[in-house]
DNA sequence: TTGTAAGCGTTATCAC
DNA sequence: GTGATAACGCTTACAA
């Protein structure tokens, strides 16, 4: 058997319907066709059950109805939902998600954004790590909390103001002496703000804090170093700590746990990003919680909409605070 | 600024370089060329910033170099590993990854299978759960866990082998007492399998089981249902499970300890799947464990290679078993 | 080997 | 509105 049978082509629908080659392809763009035409047009194409050949289409319009979105990782959680969302929100308009995993790596990125554009994609949406991207492509780009080029629109959540909410939290939950943690090797990214804030509200509320920082590190244990070391007696020196991931906030509980140090009873713990664990159903820490959805829907409507992104914005969206398990409000 | 500049053409090119327009063309299609015309070709096509047309190509080749990958969805752990896999392997020989995510809807998956082949994608990979799916496809067509169609050439692990290894672990840890629980609305799958191998053996070797089976049902409630209607003076009657994904393993094994029923001491519980968790690196569960990145290097071996797509294959990858915490060997 | 030219299946531009 | 016809940028004979 052979798969690539002679396919009709529009001219065949054409003659099929008895009218001309314009005639059909005003009817596929949309374009005023005479009730009778459109008539004969429908029959003919479900008889030759006709498509059009959106190869030729994008030859002649150089539009795909493809967007590339280029992710770090698609095992993340966070990303995944990411994935998702944003999928879901091209599909509903009739795009194509071309799915491209960097694995971190600038190279990667590179070699998926010449290939996305020599593909003629309609657009790229980003989650990169490279700061020296190309910022001059012949297609939308917007990335996702990535604001390290003004030229180029960046959707995020509020990072700051996630960062002064755990702050807050913390102090509410009654902390009195903060630890603020972070890993990645995201240098130029939006998500340091988290950071930012967190700090800034312990500054203005004068409470004693310390951030620990570890970048393009492959493992924890310094945190856990830092953790052990600041313990006195079997009590330690810290009460809450910020972790600039959910992830991060679980290793940590999982490890203060194991060393006998109560979670949420001795140290309460906040991270960041607040997916649902697939298994549960149900949040794995207290954290900032993204709000994925509307992250994807405004990163997609930019993209689709050239007028939009000939005017670079930036777009923070609003993040909330969810209790989940490690934090003494937790039910 | 506006996006669509003027993008050189091969035309340009052979213009640039001082040689026809074929001889750009075969130098791009690795045909024979004349090492002098080969740099000036390389020259031009540097200095003018050149890179193929791929949608003119894809109109003359008919071919995208693109695979279109349905997926019910990409938050399922072992769904988001089996994706990264693919996309890597496609991405490794140079193929492209259109991702639709039909969210196990039969209605979705018939209208990705339809934009795929209208954007003259080369190939489908699919897991999908539609049994009336549309088999004569004008392109190579490959499965995952669904072989419901012997036209279809599909990959799977050995879900069988692996039902009867579950089974077999589950002796071997001194269980008297089994139980094989099931929740998919997989129907016509592969999946289904895990059942059969896991109630072979226990034909087999004369033990006492008993198997429950949800389908298409959205809560695990009738489990927990059955497991206390089975437990006497605080001590359950079966003393090992049998589930048929990590997911529901974990969710039972959380519902046990919740009632105060001892995993592993008292009830052994394995899974099927084995991605490790992404908070912790860790199984979730004692397993089964598929074999992603084989499962996807072979779907994708098959799909890219029309001369095997002809002749139907069914490749059937091996599992291994693995502890991870609801079983007494999990160190 | 290389140049020339005919399409691939559309869309877009015209007269009508 | 509709019908011819010229592109779009490439691959692929075919001739040289």
């Amino acid at each position: 058997m052979n798969h690539k049978r002679s396919v009709p082509t529009m001219k065949d629908v054409a003659r099929e319907a008895g009218v001309s080659l314009g005639t059909v392809s005003n009817y596929f763009n949309g374009n005023p066709v005479r009730e009778a035409n459109r008539q004969r047009v429908e029959e003919a194409v479900s008889r030759l059950n006709y498509q059009v050949n959106a190869s030729a289409r994008a030859l002649k319009t150089d539009r795909t109805e493809c967007i590339a979105l280029l992710m770090p990782s698609i095992r993340h959680p966070f990303f995944a939902a990411l994935t998702d969302e944003i999928t879901d929100c091209l599909m509903q308009r009739g795009y194509r998600n071309n799915l491209m995993i960097t694995n971190y790596d600038p190279d990667a990125e590179k070699k998926s954004f010449k290939l996305a554009v020599q593909h003629k994609i309609d657009g790229i949406i980003g989650l990169t790590y490279n700061q020296n991207l190309e910022v001059d492509l012949p297609v939308p780009f917007v990335t996702i909390d990535s604001n390290f080029h003004s030229k180029i629109p960046c959707v995020s959540s509020d990072n700051y103001g996630g960062g002064q909410l755990a702050a807050e939290k913390l102090l509410e939950l009654g902390c009195k002496n903060l630890l603020f943690f972070r890993i990645d090797s995201n240098i130029y990214g939006e998500v340091q703000k988290r950071g930012y804030g967190f700090e800034s509200v312990c500054r203005k509320r004068g409470v004693k804090y310390e951030s620990v920082i570890l970048t393009d590190s492959q493992t924890e244990a310094p945190f856990y170093e830092y953790l052990m070391s600041h313990v006195k007696d079997g009590v330690p020196e810290y009460d809450g700590i910020f972790c600039n991931s959910d992830i991060l906030a679980n290793r940590v509980a999982v490890f203060l746990r194991g060393q006998g140090i109560g979670v949420p009873e001795m140290v309460q713990i906040i991270g960041y990003d607040g997916v649902e664990d697939f298994y549960t159903g149900k949040l794995t820490c207290s954290t900032i919680v993204q709000p994925i959805r509307e992250m994807a829907k405004a990163a997609v409507d930019i993209v689709l909409n050239t007028n939009i992104s000939n005017y670079p914005a930036c777009v923070i969206l609003p993040v909330r605070y969810a209790p989940g398990g490690t934090t003494k409000d937790s039910v």
